[in-house]
DNA sequence: GTATGGTTCGTTACAATATAACATCTCAAT
DNA sequence: ATTGAGATGTTATATTGTAACGAACCATAC
């Protein structure tokens, strides 16, 4: 089912998701660490669209499948999940999402509408390409990066500027 | 009184200090908005080194000064000092560290050191025009940004290397 | 088989971070 | 004196995140 009542960009979500869980399956195979079904429901909850999600709310929403859910319960799974690389925690909304890039390990930004909330990842090459000289200019060697942009999303700016037809 | 016993990039504290408390007097007056003694007094705490001060430790610290602060005291000295552009949140500490320079409103990025705890604000031009390149592609209009980059600061890789001689 | 050990999970309790709501105070402008 | 805006006091609570310990599971070695 796709998210058609919502209006960021349209894309074959079931078919985004379906690829993002079954890449994630056969990576946690190829590395020898279990996705269990605890696991994997998080995983599914966080895919269920392009927002980013609240630890409590994946809590909430876990809680009819796995009723002994507990806090502990979903922090133990989102470690996983990022240990594994398969979701990003954005640090200036305490909230997590899903990555649309599991093979390859980019340093990405993330462009976080506030409109819509989807949550867009992307790569930015020339920007990872400044950034490293900023590093060697500080001397500064990095480990982890929060890139966190906050603003209003190419969909939502069209439709703002679209109003409807009746 | 400058900070020698923390080995981050000497420098003459006190005078950055100095520096940084006159000019948010002078702005605020400038602005026509109050600094008062709480304000004052956070400011001074955030303001003590170049570490990144949670909530409730500036709390702890204010209580001499100020015995009936209670948490929203300090979230709304907090809520002032950033509105002022005083100082910024840092997103992936839930943390706050003084701004560093108050005059010009620039978008900057954070090297947050693991080590010695010193946050560095940086204006990084190259990362900056990189990034709206990056926000044209996207479509997206920026409204705030966070990046924050943890690491290794210049200061400690060298003195990670120069063992103390005795 | 059963011991051993690593990983995962259940459970309780709590720590840490942040906000809501409403009362009170202050002080300048009228 | 009165009023109104901004700042603070105060209580309560919401939200986010961890610590700690025991039980269950399961593969491997003895």
């Amino acid at each position: 089912m796709t998210n058609s009542t919502e209006h960021p960009a349209p894309h074959n979500h079931s078919l985004c998701i379906n690829t993002a869980l079954t890449l994630a399956a056969q990576l946690c195979i190829e590395r020898g660490v279990q996705l269990t079904a605890i696991r994997q429901q998080v995983l599914e909850l966080i895919w269920a669209d392009h927002h980013a999600v609240k630890a409590y709310d994946l809590l909430e929403r876990i809680k009819p499948l796995q009723s002994s859910a507990k806090p502990a319960t979903i922090y133990r799974a989102l470690d996983f999940l990022r240990e594994q690389g398969f979701i990003h925690r954005v640090e200036s909304l305490n909230a997590f999402v899903g990555c649309t890039d599991l093979r390859s390990i980019h340093e990405q930004l993330l462009l976080i509408c506030k409109q819509c909330e989807n949550v867009e990842e992307r790569h930015a090459d020339s920007v990872m390409q400044a950034l490293r000289q900023e590093f060697a200019l500080a001397g500064f060697t990095a480990h982890h990066q929060a890139i966190e942009i906050h603003g209003i999303c190419a969909t939502c700016t069209q439709s703002n500027n679209t109003p409807p037809l009746n």
